[in-house]
DNA sequence: TTAGTAACTTACTTTATGTAAGTAATTATA
DNA sequence: TATAATTACTTACATAAAGTAAGTTACTAA
């Protein structure tokens, strides 16, 4: 049989499929954040945020901007790439809150 | 602010976000598969593919059946609690077409 | 009898993630 | 003024997850 998949459906699932890059677009659909509340909010380490937000970053699906203010002031939010990624984030609730046990 | 995420949805991203899952519920969207099938056509290693097909089972997702035939015949595919993922899965599609290079 | 396939498991290696401490810049508190 | 705290990270080290390859059991085909 071997690898019938569509190669772009697989980059998306190897983004996807990444251990806390669901949670943090999830908490990014909410407005954009500081690291520091990203990593206590999904109880992420700020090793591996700090990792991820560099990937999706890379990939188009995160903006970082820094606000030279003092002190300074990181956020990170969703470009148009990211935003896209709603209505299956909404999906995911859908099944979650259908399927899953409280 | 600390873990303000909906224990569902947490639920499930950490099924949904394990590696793998994610292919191997899309190639049983198709139907059922045999072991091998979806080892060769995901290119996951069995010993990965057989512990994820367990977990799937244990949540309710993957349905695995013996045919008792000469040689047996074991069979994966997806409960309704699976197939329920199929919007998600298309939405991954379409996102994957809209926003990734081929 | 030897080789092959299917559905795994086991032992071992490599990669990913977690934990905890450290850093640099700035601000608040005693 | 010295000490502690916060933000946004990085670094070093430990543990957990995944990959690789070989082995197992049952059967089948040459």
């Amino acid at each position: 049989m071997d690898k019938s998949i569509c190669p772009r459906f697989e980059k998306a699932m190897s983004i996807l499929s990444q251990r806390w890059t669901g949670l943090i677009i999830y908490q990014l659909l909410g407005g954009p954040q500081r690291f520091c509340s990203l990593e206590s909010s999904i109880g992420v380490s700020g090793r591996v945020l700090s990792e991820r937000l560099k990937d999706l970053e890379n990939e188009g699906i995160v903006k970082r901007e820094v606000f030279p203010e003092t002190p300074v002031r990181i956020e990170y939010s969703l470009t148009n790439k990211g935003v896209a990624l709603e209505p299956l984030m909404r999906d995911i609730e859908k099944w979650s809150q259908a399927w899953l046990e409280a």
